[in-house]
RNA sequence: GCGAGGGUAGCCAAGCUGGGAAACGGCGGCGGACUCAAGAUCCGCUCCUGUAGAGGUCCAAGGGUUCAAAUCCCUUCCCUCGCACCA
């Protein structure tokens, strides 16, 4: 055994990055490295404060949270380089429904739940009882999951200031937020449309709807139709009242039609009801008659009979006065709207079609007490004109399609078509008086109101079937609730001024919080059950959690201390005096002031990091709130907004166990590799795809530096007097990488930073190596200190094998050394230059070899002549402009003999120019250019394989045996192989 | 429909905020060096043509502005996300 179980001792340095992660873990817990305390005396100018929302433990963590969390953090450990005092803190989310939910359905013991916690998640079945309460529950996830998970990837999060949104004395702050808003005047009580199931006779989440999630409240038009209502529940209409006063409200959403209306249909076999509604008689479906009960309508069933009885009877159109007929039909759903419809032939293919089949069967209609002459003389009523479709549009449509029958499918196609048309291009009547000749698009709504009261009113309605978990039919009902006035002017005002004085990350986000300030309406901030803080003046609400999680970045800066404050003494003065200071109340607290004092310093928040879905809501919310409570120096700094993940091209899912938990990606890359790959996929506002192929190319990646930076700390120091020039040509190249970095983490761009840091950087240290002799004193220091800077540049990215790496080489962690600045004495433009011009010969080298298909003995390269690079000085006074140059070069009594010449390299000295500023032109200019070939000359032998001869063109002793020489310009010298 | 963001070589993905002409990188593929070999590493090639560093045709499609456009403008097609009372 031994030598063959064991395995080599693979040079005892290779990468290892548990053990190295492990150890810096335990280190930062041991030190409480991320515990963050006011410095004594300072006045919070050296304060950054990062956030991120917290999270929401009703499931497991998986990578794509995982992101969410470590951009912040990257840019967290940036700021502390940079000398602030920073904060990171977390907390959990627990409001609401949702945790609720999981719970029941785990007790249910539903397979999809079982599934999502156990084989997505990996919840040991002896764990599965301590998840059976919510809290029990949602510990686990942020023990088992969260808090784990962040652990490993290191976030710098001081641990001390965790809450959940459950504890007592952080609904003491919620009470305090919901109490002044309700001060304010910006919380108050009214109706709203909310999901209702009838079964549980309760209001329900979009997350407890088997069927219908997607469904919208609609509100639709009722056009106030007036007629005879039957008077009992015979379907016998002889014992109609002849009150000619009963409404018939027809739901529709297209008001404007209602000057085409033609008829009315019921279904005969359905149950109708004559009701008072608010007072008035109605007639109307059973079924609608329930709906506007929940809508807050006083209804009182009065009779209830078959649709038949009313099939025959006539009503009152409301604004034209024209009589029209009811029709029996069968495709009417009387559990839609009022179950009382208004046909408009004209203009509604269904109608159109539905009209003409009822008119070839006239004659059935005298079952009904119809005269079929009186339907079939109903004709279409055009109310509006459109181009493309003929005087009936419906009609037009119809015949396009080529439909012959209601259940054609491709009638629903035409319906879509000819209303989108309508609305956009459909231009009204004269009968509409002052709407007439406008578009609907312009004049609906204008309409709708016109009429509201009288002639119109209005009911909510689903778009389609809503079913609850539970089975019960879903229905629209008003709910008397407690709402956030966003639209309040005031406010919206405030809020505005907050958006503008943001650093909106990516900067086109600005537009979107603006947009969703003119939309946001009154937002309902209270729920009937769940988690959370009970509205303080009203108990049986909850505050839900798009209300409880507005203004509680400010807990966090007093979480640890406000520990030691007995909850009865957090009421509201305590806090009052905590934000507003001593005179805001009669007797301040002094354990409110000191805390108050925290809060200032830390205040305000300078990043918080959010996911771009959150602009319309959670985020604009935040600013609303911290726009109303705070002053202006307290608003949020910046908001910066986070794409999307993907997982090998697809949706992240947890119920199809299409995740990677943070902790399996851990263990199999180490940290600093998931954490890399994260920050360096995307920036953080683009959506990134987690790759296992890309991850593990990451992880080699990481490895090869690891192991190469092991290789020069365990070397010689070298010397850094003896560094030559291509020494400072790579010093140079590092400034430029410092700055890049250093601007984009400015930005928050932990691509560009990354990127630049370690994979563009590479590309200079790759050339380096072939081109230096990597033994000299002077290659040794250059490489360490590159090394050195490095690894301050990628310790907000890669802390582990940073800090390992930077602690072997100079004693201190990485994260412990300063960010770097660039030094300008070390910047070396005209060596940088030079080394281009170089590596554009290697280049063109290696083409003409590859076209060639030679393998060069001998390379011979030829510096243009002086005249030449008179002809490029004249590029540079005049400008890249040849007619100007040759004006300025034909001055010259020697270089106008050469005449076609001269306008040759005129031409390539003018395109060449183009990527050049002045300065760079006049650095090139005062370059050797033959010497820095010469300089090359050994370096090109070894790359080639060949000997090198390096001639100025007009050299008296050039050996040009294919005659190249002539082909010189300057900075691109002639070349020959052979 | 409204609002936002996109469509770049086999794949991923820069460039598109100050228009300059094959377009950074990476993966994959091909060839080579090193090696007993594999891996790792390094070098070259990877749109078409080409025995001299070139030419041709390109950046969803079409049109326009310009000496010059992936980059600016217009139109069309396609994809992703949000449109709420849900985290």
């Amino acid at each position: 055994m031994g030598i063959f179980t064991a395995g080599p001792a693979l040079s005892g340095m290779d990468y290892d990055p548990q053990a190295i992660e492990e150890r810096w873990r335990q280190r930062w817990r041991e030190e409480g490295r991320y515990e963050a305390d006011p410095a004594e005396g300072a006045d919070g100018d050296d304060a950054t404060f990062v956030t991120v929302p917290y999270p929401y433990p009703s499931g497991g963590m998986h990578i794509g949270h995982a992101r969410t969390y470590t951009v912040p953090d990257a840019y967290a450990r940036y700021r502390r380089q940079q000398g602030d005092n920073v904060l990171f803190p977390m907390a959990w989310h627990v409001t609401g429904t949702p945790i609720i939910g999981a719970v029941e359905r785990l007790k249910k013991g539903e397979a999809e739940q079982l599934s999502v916690l156990q084989d997505t998640y990996n919840v040991p079945e002896e764990d599965l009882s301590d998840l059976e309460t919510p809290m029990g529950f949602a510990e686990y996830f942020i023990e088992e999951h969260y808090k784990k998970g962040m652990k490993s990837l290191g976030l710098s999060v001081d641990w001390r200031r965790e809450f959940t949104t459950n504890d007592e004395r952080y609904s003491k702050f919620i009470e305090w937020q919901y109490r002044t808003l309700k001060e304010k005047g910006l919380v108050e009580k009214g109706l709203h449309p909310v999901n209702y199931c009838t079964d549980e006779e309760q209001p329900v989440t979009t997350h407890d709807l088997l069927e219908g999630e997607d469904a919208e409240f609609q509100e639709y038009t009722l056009v106030r139709f007036r007629g005879d209502s039957p008077d009992n529940g015979d379907a016998d209409r002889a014992g109609a009242s002849d009150d000619g006063d009963a409404v018939f409200p027809m739901a529709t959403l297209r008001p404007e039609t209602v000057r085409g209306v033609t008829n009315a249909y019921v279904d005969p076999e359905a149950t109708y009801v004559r009701a008072s509604v608010d007072g008035e008689t109605w007639v109307i479906s059973a079924d609608a008659a329930e709906k506007f009960d929940l809508q807050d309508r006083e209804v009182e069933i009065e009779a209830e009979f078959a649709g038949e009885a009313i099939v025959g009877t006539t009503v009152a159109n409301p604004i034209t006065g024209d009589d029209v007929l009811i029709l029996p039909a069968g495709f009417v759903d009387a559990d839609n709207a009022t179950g009382v419809v208004m046909s408009v032939p004209a203009h509604s293919p269904d109608d159109y079609v539905a009209l003409q089949e009822l008119q070839a069967r006239a004659d059935d209609l005298t079952a009904y007490g119809i005269d079929p002459d009186a339907v079939r003389a109903i004709e279409p009523i055009p109310i509006l004109s459109i181009e493309g479709y003929g005087e009936i549009p419906a009609k037009s449509a119809v015949e396009e399609h080529g439909i012959a029958s209601s259940d054609d499918p491709a009638l629903e196609e035409a319906t879509n078509d000819l209303y989108n048309a309508e609305f956009h291009s459909g231009v009204l009547n004269d009968e509409y008086g002052e709407f007439a000749g406008e578009v609907v698009e312009d004049v609906r709504d204008a309409f709708r109101e016109h009429h509201a009261g009288d002639a119109f009113d209005t009911m909510q309605e689903f778009s389609e079937e809503v079913v609850c978990r539970c089975g019960g039919d879903v229905e629209v009902a008003y709910q008397e609730t407690w709402f956030l006035r966003y639209n309040d002017e005031e406010w919206r005002e405030k809020t505005l001024r907050a958006i503008e004085n943001l650093d909106a990350i990516p900067e086109n986000t600005r537009g979107e919080y603006e947009h969703t300030v003119g939309w946001l309406n009154e937002w309902p901030c209270i729920r009937n059950y769940g988690l959370g803080t009970r509205l303080p003046w009203d108990q049986e609400f909850v505050i839900e959690p798009l209300s409880d999680s507005t203004l509680y970045m400010s807990y966090y800066t007093v979480a640890p201390h406000i520990q030691d404050v007995p909850v009865e003494d957090l009421d509201h003065e305590f806090f009052d005096a905590m934000f507003y200071g001593a005179d805001a109340v009669d007797d301040a607290d002094p354990k409110a002031l000191e805390l108050g004092e925290e809060w200032d310093y830390w205040y305000p928040v300078d990043y918080r990091f959010s996911g771009n879905d959150l602009i319309t809501n959670h985020l604009t919310f935040y600013l609303y709130h911290h726009a109303e409570f705070f002053p202006e120096p307290k608003w949020p700094q910046g908001i910066v907004v986070m794409g999307m993940g993907l997982l090998e091209g697809q949706k992240m899912s947890s119920s199809k166990g299409h995740v990677v938990l943070p902790g399996e990606a851990i263990e199999r890359f180490g940290a600093d590799t998931v954490r890399f790959f994260l920050l360096n996929a995307s920036e953080p506002w683009q959506d990134y795809d987690w790759r296992e192929d890309a991850v593990e190319s990451t992880h080699d990646q990481l490895r090869r530096f690891y192991n190469r930076a092991q290789e020069l700390i365990e070397g010689p120091a070298g010397d850094r007097d003896a560094v030559t020039d291509v020494d400072r040509w790579l010093l140079s190249k590092l400034q430029a990488t410092i700055e890049t970095a250093t601007d984009a983490m400015e930005r928050s761009e932990t691509r560009t930073a990354t990127q630049a840091a370690f994979y563009g950087f590479d590309e200079q240290l790759k050339w380096y190596r072939r081109r230096a002799d990597l033994d000299r004193p002077g290659a040794r220091w250059t490489l360490r200190h590159v090394l050195e800077t490095r690894l301050r540049l990628l310790a907000p990215f890669t802390p582990f094998m940073a800090n390992e790496l930077h602690e072997k080489l100079t004693g201190t962690p990485a994260e412990d050394a300063p960010w770097p600045e660039v030094d300008d004495d070390l910047r070396a433009p005209d060596l940088e230059l030079a080394e281009e011009r170089v590596q554009a010969l290697v280049d063109d080298i290696n083409e003409v070899a590859d076209v060639t298909d030679t393998d060069p003995e001998t390379i011979r390269i030829y510096a243009a002549a002086d005249w030449k690079r008179q002809v490029f000085d004249a590029v540079r006074e005049v400008g890249a402009d040849v007619g100007a140059v040759m004006s300025e070069v034909m001055s010259d009594p020697d270089l106008r003999e050469r005449g076609n010449e001269v306008n040759e390299v005129a031409q390539d000295a003018v395109e060449f120019a183009r990527d050049y500023d002045d300065e760079e032109l006049a650095d090139l200019l005062a370059m050797d250019e033959q010497a820095a070939y010469e300089n090359a000359a050994a370096f090109l032998e070894r790359e080639f394989g060949a000997d090198v001869e390096v001639y100025a063109e007009d050299d008296a002793d050039v050996v040009d045996p294919a005659d190249r020489a002539g082909n010189a310009i300057p900075f691109r010298p002639a070349i020959y192989l052979e």
